[in-house]
DNA sequence: TTGTTAGTTCATAAAAAAGAGAACTAAAAG
DNA sequence: CTTTTAGTTCTCTTTTTTATGAACTAACAA
């Protein structure tokens, strides 16, 4: 079987989203191969063909997405494969995380406003506030996700 | 002029955070040196002495890091000199941009279902369901913004 | 027991990123 | 002008990342 150009494209553009967020190229690519194909899930060696890498780097990439807790596999009855396949039900944690993660400044910032002295006022307080900005919008954040979750239940 | 260790341990810290989001090692560690000066700023020779890296280091690294709108410099009358300091205001739209760039996954799903076919309904819903739950939140964001603004105003 | 399948591990090659240091330039100072 | 200062650019080395391929292992199959 083989990929269309358009889901071989899709593949590409989640591959470098994930990319961007640290990860190496492979995990992404190999994400983007689980959502695109329409069983959305692979064996080993299917996303090796499809993708056209070693064994080692899908051994090593699949190892480290189920760490991540971004993958997981089934097994068939009487078939020795492996079935691997995205927990998206986990994603929203993951975003979450990504979420907590932009606003971990904070803390950097509290910290830096504690080493400072009182002398350079202006600046202390600029700190401050954009601070007090993060401080906001982390205490908020977790309320809107509430919110969602009411409307839709 | 020395740093304390205090110092040096926040920069290193905050250095690692810029780090992990796709930057170079010294643009952080320049990032945390202007936080933690008491005149939260410094010559070019100030930042190469600091951190002990090399002319070309720094000046790649201001040089990007005002591409990136997070530092400029002035100068003071009758030196050649440039004082480089943060652009601490315009932090709060690169956090939007931080977290526009974590929403961006959503365009990527609708991509992705646009792409498949409606053979496997439960993958499209749940799908969908993340999908539907990330436009959420970009459009809970801008208002939770307002809201802050309005109450600090 | 021997073979086969499915996946892992290890040693290393290839490529990319980060940074050093010297040569260079532009502008102001003497 | 010539010198000095401040910063830039270029070349090359070091380090890190990414991936390959071959050897290895574990489990089941014949």
């Amino acid at each position: 079987m083989k990929l269309t150009s358009e889901q071989q494209e899709i593949i590409e553009r989640i591959g470098v989203f994930f990319e961007r967020k640290g990860n190496q190229p492979i995990l992404g690519r190999i994400m983007g191969l689980l959502l695109v194909l329409e069983k959305a899930e692979a064996t080993f060696d299917e996303i090796q063909d499809y993708l056209s890498v070693s064994k080692s780097a899908v051994s090593n990439a699949l190892t480290l997405l189920q760490t991540q807790n971004k993958v997981e596999y089934t097994t068939k009855p009487g078939e020795r494969k492996r079935y691997f396949r995205l927990r998206v039900r986990s994603w929203r944690l993951d975003m979450q995380e990504d979420l907590e993660g932009i606003f971990r400044i904070n803390v950097l910032l509290k910290d830096v406003l504690a080493a400072r002295s009182s002398q350079n006022r202006d600046f202390n307080n600029c700190i401050f506030e954009f601070q007090s900005f993060i401080e906001f919008m982390r205490i908020e954040m977790p309320k809107l996700i509430e919110k969602y979750d009411q409307q839709n239940s």
